[in-house]
DNA sequence: CGATGCTTTCCTGGTT
DNA sequence: CAACCAGGAAAGCATC
């Protein structure tokens, strides 16, 4: 995240609420500074990073002439789209006495049938985030998951589907919880198969991406705040590795994060190149599969200056990776294509959006 | 400066 | 037939 660059693009942005909004994407590559003010436009709300909510309220100033330098930019400047959606009214009037009513109404215009939903369930999960502030987040062995979080809640109109789901959710997230007391050492791989299992149970009741996306994104949030320090330190320490020897493992080398299989992770979580560059197939079981073959070894050229990079190059390094089990095969189940699918192994980390954040 | 790890390049042959 | 896959061999390059 570049806030900075965000504040400088807005001192600049005199300029801009002149023109129009630039229409030319930035160079596809992952993970660069640049920020993309039309970003926003072609994602949905919920999936705002904090640019894209600041590049957004720009628009907004722009489109109703609100001089930009009037509006409370800095009070919403710290917030996602999914942190917006679940504010209230009352809570953009806090932060911007005059202009609140109306970009909250925008942002209303914005969300589509299916946040609706979410935003029921996001309205919960704040009241229930108050009450939860107000406590103590010293070590506990509580990990009682307050009710209206997850389904067991006064009449809503939440769909059957998400009722259900959130019901098993709360039983597996209560038993791995209570259950990792005992076993920290294995923390983070209950807390991964808990969120994998929400995963799968959500996808198999078909629900939409967005209503996915909102729970995930709570389960996340969740299993944060219940994590007390000495948890993290654990699953810090399990971090310090030894061979089989016993000894401490060489420092690893290349320690540049400029790896191939990096790159691609890294692209899979980068809206500018997933899903149009690469695509998930399979989160849960880390099968992705790249779109646009020779774009990717483009990007991968670029990113090592190298200008003759082929995918042809690309696939071959991808396939040293089988051996050290950073790749592994694709499973011939028919569920997936043929061709340009690969599968994360266990040699590879960091593809796992809530083993990332933990460790 | 050599060892090491990670590609990169080239290649042959097979599959979709 | 083009695009992709599999893997051997050797070279290149950055880092330790």
């Amino acid at each position: 995240m570049c806030l900075p660059a965000l504040l400088d693009k807005l001192s600049e942005s005199q300029a801009i609420l002149r023109s129009p909004m630039s229409t030319t994407p930035f160079k596809p590559i992952p993970n660069n500074e640049k920020v993309d003010l039309a970003r926003f436009r072609v994602k949905d709300p919920v999936e705002w990073l904090v640019d894209d909510v600041v590049s957004w309220m720009l628009d907004v100033a722009k489109r109703h002439g609100i001089p930009f330098e009037e509006m409370n930019m800095h009070r919403f400047a710290n917030l996602t789209g999914q942190q917006m959606i679940t504010m209230t009214e009352q809570n953009f009037i806090e932060r911007d006495p005059i202009w609140g009513p109306l970009i909250y109404n925008e942002l209303r215009k914005n969300l589509s049938e299916d946040t609706s939903v979410i935003d029921e369930i996001m309205k919960k999960y704040n009241t229930d985030e108050e009450t939860v502030a107000g406590t103590s987040i010293g070590p506990s062995t509580s990990f009682d998951i307050p009710k209206t979080h997850l389904g067991a809640a006064a009449p809503s109109p939440i769909v059957p589907q998400f009722q259900s789901l959130t019901q098993t959710l709360n039983q597996t997230l209560n038993q791995t919880l209570n259950h990792s007391i005992q076993l920290n050492s294995n923390l983070s791989q209950n807390l991964q198969q808990t969120l994998n299992h929400s995963l799968a149970t959500s996808l198999a009741a078909g629900l939409s991406s967005g209503i996915f996306c909102s729970l995930f994104y709570n389960t996340r949030r969740l299993l944060d705040s219940k994590l007390t320090v000495i948890e993290r330190r654990s699953i810090v320490d399990s971090k310090t590795r030894k061979n089989r020897e016993g000894k401490a493992r060489k420092r690893s080398q290349h320690t540049k994060g400029n790896k191939l299989w990096e790159f691609i992770r890294d692209a899979l979580k980068d809206p500018i190149t997933c899903p149009s560059i690469v695509r998930w197939e399979d989160p849960i079981e880390g099968v992705f599969r790249i779109v646009e073959s020779e774009k990717l070894a483009r990007l991968w050229g670029e990113r090592k200056n190298n200008t003759k990079m082929t995918y042809e190059k690309l696939s071959r390094a991808m396939r040293t990776y089988y051996e050290k089990q950073i790749l592994v095969p694709v499973p011939k189940t028919g569920l997936y294509p043929k061709k340009l699918v690969y599968k994360f192994g266990p040699g590879a980390h960091g593809w796992d959006n809530i083993k990332e954040e933990l460790l």
